[in-house]
DNA sequence: CTGTTAGCGCTTTCAC
DNA sequence: GTGAAAGCGCTAACAG
């Protein structure tokens, strides 16, 4: 029997078991008002005619999906990836769909996106990475569907949102080499007009520069666009320099195998010339020899926690705005010198 | 004004506009048969409420959502984002949307979504990799939806598929190695019960060593899945044999990677001691040292003459089942020799 | 060019 | 426990 073409519908499995549609209905979302006879009676109708619910129907009388929209900036940056994971996790859990978004790090894209996703009716919106910007406030002003941002803020904290301490993590890197013993550190970093990740971090590495007396000196900063090349890029640029850096942070791991790389390259060791740590301690850290140390940043629970702050948010529940920060660490691996073997080539 | 909580509907837009509800969705979805006067006025009152149309309303009302649905094994895998990198760019092109799932490789899950994206009337589906079971043939069998599979395919050409030929691309890596004069020639494979790419790759690096009347040797073929760790396992056992390989043709770029790094960690030389190429082509090839040398797979277009393809389906057009091969290459990079600086050294 | 009128398939009071 | 009926917001004939 062939169940294409005709669409069936809760109407044909109530006149099939000789019941009402509101006594499908209720089977079909596990109502417990309905006398076991009855369940098991609708549930057999529903089996033989291979009847599928219409998700569509049910979002428009009940005024819920079940979903959440996810707009993230790249799908193809490992960092985002592991962050929607635990994203996925955690919606599956609580029976949420996912509707992800791609907006390739274009502004216009996301804008249209974030409305798209409104017009699907969503239940709730995550917003990975990418500036908020006055647009975007602008729509949730408007909006009753509940907003949580990951991996990214806005000023004035007017929306919840979860992240980690930028500047600290920054900050926490470069004192790994000045207690090392090093005074020429270097910095890959990204945009300083990017005030999520960009600005924080390079404030993070200036303020421990500053803290322990070591000159701040504006030849050893590099900015890149956080991929492989533009780390490359910026490392050979910091090798030609007279005085060449010991040390360098960078601000993200693609960038960080990048500078690697044209140190290799240049014919020097790590870390034996060159010290280097990365960012964020994605897989491709610990996919490069040398093994990258890096901050290790919970991209996993980033997601998680998103993810259930956005549940209790859509059950109605207060959330707080405002930044829910997850601690960091630094993951020491053999792209950096074990603390304490600290020779004297630093003059 | 507060825009928050009343939802405004076409209804109010039609009244404060003083036209008919199918007026003003007339102006909404472009239809030409609307005098300027009476378009503009309407557009100024959207704008004015803030009108934001329902799409689920909509779906239901058109029996159209679109939206399609995109089953992928594996976000974080390269080579799927760059494929949807592919979907998405056609599918924007085309007005639809896209509801991007990932199965994490679960059999469960895998018909679990593909059932969500039914109940939620996607226009059409997409199933990237994985296996196609009896199980999903049987849900296609009894909807209407168009299915087209990517990189992967199902027996007796049942369902249009987009990919590229599997057997040839093993062929033609091991084909390189043998024209370079090697005799000894490893592989590390996928698992061969994997009917779509492990066996068929397998067999393809078989019958190229047959063609050239070079022995098959089982004791230089390993079975990965795919992942760095796999590939760097699978190369120290090979590295380990009293008689090591010259080349190895690994079957992921992940693992090859992996199994570069175990020859540099043995201390041999690439390509001087051993070659090495890869398959697929994804951004670690060129982001490791030394260069990988890969079979290059169009994986964007996989994506978008997938989902090019869906659309007409989509559209009524007629669409033939069975794979539409899209053409592979080899990139040469470092990890092999250039042919023609062959020495002697294979006996 | 524009309005009227049925639904789309389902949930949800409100009765019984 | 179960049913009847009123929508949810929109589209799509059909009229005019």
């Amino acid at each position: 029997m062939d169940k294409k073409k005709e669409t069936i519908t809760i109407y044909d499995v109530a006149r099939v078991a000789g019941v009402s549609m509101a006594t499908v209905s209720r089977v079909v979302n596990g109502n417990s008002n309905v006398k076991p006879a009855t369940r098991k009676k609708v549930l057999g109708v529903i089996e033989q005619l291979g009847y599928r619910p219409n998700a569509v129907a049910r979002g428009l009388a009940s005024k819920k999906t079940k979903t959440v929209g996810v707009v993230i900036p790249d799908i193809s940056n490992a960092f985002y990836s592991e962050v929607t994971r635990g994203i996925e996790d955690i919606a599956t859990m609580y029976r949420y769909n996912i509707i992800l978004c791609n907006s390739d790090l274009q502004q216009e894209r996301e804008t249209q996106l974030i409305e798209t996703l409104l017009e699907k009716q969503v239940d709730g919106l995550l917003f990975l990475g990418g500036n908020v910007r006055e647009e975007h406030l602008r729509i949730y002003e408007h909006t009753n569907v509940p907003v949580v941002l990951v991996a990214t803020k806005v000023e004035d904290n007017a929306l919840p949102a979860v992240g980690i301490d930028q500047h600290e993590a920054a900050y926490d890197a470069t004192v790994h080499f000045i207690q090392g013993g090093h005074k020429k550190i270097a910095l890959i970093g990204g945009p300083l007009t990017d005030l999520v990740k960009g600005y924080p971090r390079y404030i993070g590495y200036k303020h421990a520069l500053e803290e322990h007396q070591i000159e701040f000196d504006e030849h050893l900063i590099r900015i890149g666009d956080y991929r492989y090349d533009s780390g490359y890029q910026a490392m050979s640029t910091l090798l030609s320099l007279t005085d060449v850096p010991t040390s360098v942070v960078v601000l993200s791991d693609e960038m960080a195998v990048g500078a690697i790389h044209a140190i290799l390259d240049n014919g020097k060791k790590i870390p034996e010339d060159i010290e280097v740590i990365g960012y964020n301690n994605i897989p491709i850290a610990s996919q490069v020899r040398p093994l990258l140390s890096t901050v290790d940043v919970p991209m996993y629970d980033l997601g998680a926690v998103a993810m259930r702050l956005l549940t209790k948010y859509m059950h109605g529940e207060e959330v707080q705005t405002g930044q829910v920060t997850l601690p960091h660490s630094l993951k020491l691996r053999s792209s950096t010198r074990p603390l304490g073997s600290i020779e004297g080539e630093q003059s």
